[in-house]
DNA sequence: TAAAATTGCTGACAAAAATCATGTTCGTTA
DNA sequence: TAACGAACATGATTTTTGTCAGCAATTTTA
């Protein structure tokens, strides 16, 4: 195993991002405890964090850079089930359930994650009720969309899907500064594995998007022409 | 509106469903508090808890019963996410998220439900602290659930899926005593809606494993013949 | 920088599943 | 008990999506 970069320890008490995280209520002697005891590490675009079937022994803050969190399917197929962001934490569900790891969670592009060790964070959870509802708030917001994904999935057509997954990797991730090039560079296969389909489905559709001036692909840049049209596209009741 | 049916009170600290729910770990005064203010409601089968848009006003807590939760898709389709048991809470999340409903509740037959109101139950939650845990823990083993089912919803067959949920049903509610009838009773439509396919695709494949041999159709009733060839026919890759 | 490997693209085809149509059975109610 | 509507069943057809194959483009690595 290639030995873990680490980058340099800012006290969680200072860090920015800290007021998106479950953490942001959080101050005194609690977050000096949580901010000691935490380990920063870089890891580099592809590298794993912590694999499907593994024990937990703690949860990764995302400081900067982006993550997916997959399941590997019975035919050995990945399916996305998330994607974290700065500030957003990750590990933190199979720990609470005490069972193993039942996702991947890999870097995307070159990140930033804080490690808290797994007797410090149950402590903290102890002491801290503010923390114990962020968890429990963050946990009810994961588990409505996962139902209403699942919902979708089941009823709409993968060309939906796939303008609906685009919106949402704008709302993720944003476009890059001053343009509406997603900021997120995805593999077409990631796209696919993150609609529900195949990777040649998704490419031709992606392309059908493009030849309708909705999107324009460059490479593996994405760039969102008619939002609007986009939004139609996706078919969502609300929005 | 028809005035709602009650049950016969019965103390938490007496009912036997609760060793089985989020409830397990109260006693003494909160729980004392919890039962006093509880409201024990029987619910006609086809009657609606709770319904997607509403606002949450407490949590269900199902003494006896079988109640679906679900989510009508953008055509008007249902979509079943969630079928609760004896013991089973339901409405939590919405409230923990200070958000409406986003799922229907509707008792899939006859059911004796206890409801907690809204300040009751979030006190409890602040005072204590099993509670919060408990919680926790029953919302991170549903959000595996959800996101293992994505993954199956996203890559197997609906044959497999079908047996799957087979499979869910006998765990769930079982089988009437002494036979291997699934205790549940779903109209072909409401096992489509489970599964995520067209109601005659679903009626078709159930006919399929009937022809095969691997369960019997009598009616709305269903008997598992061979345990094993069903379980096969899931293609699980534990079970 | 050239070769190799991966990723992206497109067409042809096959399979899966949805839809449409029609008839049957079942359960309810007049 | 007849008649109605709902749920169930099944065949025919269409649509959607997946799979396979071959090639181009891009990225990686030797």
């Amino acid at each position: 195993m290639t030995q873990q970069k680490t980058f340099d320890h800012i006290h969680c008490d200072k860090c920015e991002k800290r007021g998106d995280s479950i953490f942001c209520c959080m101050h005194g002697e609690s977050l000096d405890e949580l901010s000691d005891s935490k380990t920063c590490s870089v890891y580099r675009k592809g590298q794993v964090l912590f694999n499907e079937g593994g024990h937990p022994f703690g949860v990764y803050c995302v400081n900067k850079g982006k993550i997916k969190v997959s399941i590997v399917g019975d035919e050995g197929k990945e399916h996305i089930v998330r994607l974290a962001k700065d500030g957003d934490v990750l590990g933190y569900r199979s720990m609470l359930a005490s069972e193993r790891y039942n996702a991947t969670a890999t870097a995307l592009e070159d990140s930033q994650v804080c490690f808290i060790p797994k007797d410090i964070f149950l402590s903290s959870l102890k002491k801290d009720s503010t923390l114990s509802v962020e968890v429990m708030k963050l946990l009810s917001t994961q588990l409505k969309a996962a139902e209403i994904k699942l919902t979708h999935l089941a009823q709409k057509p993968v060309r939906e899907r796939l303008a609906e997954t685009l919106l949402f990797l704008k709302e993720t991730y944003g476009f890059e500064p001053g343009t509406e090039i997603l900021s997120v560079q995805l593999s077409r296969e990631e796209i696919a594995n993150l609609v529900g389909t195949a990777t040649e489905t998704a490419i031709r559709l992606l392309s059908e998007l493009n030849k309708e001036n909705i999107i324009e692909l460059m490479g593996k840049k994405i760039k969102i022409i008619n939002f609007k049209a986009l939004i139609r596209t996706a078919n969502l009741s609300d929005y």
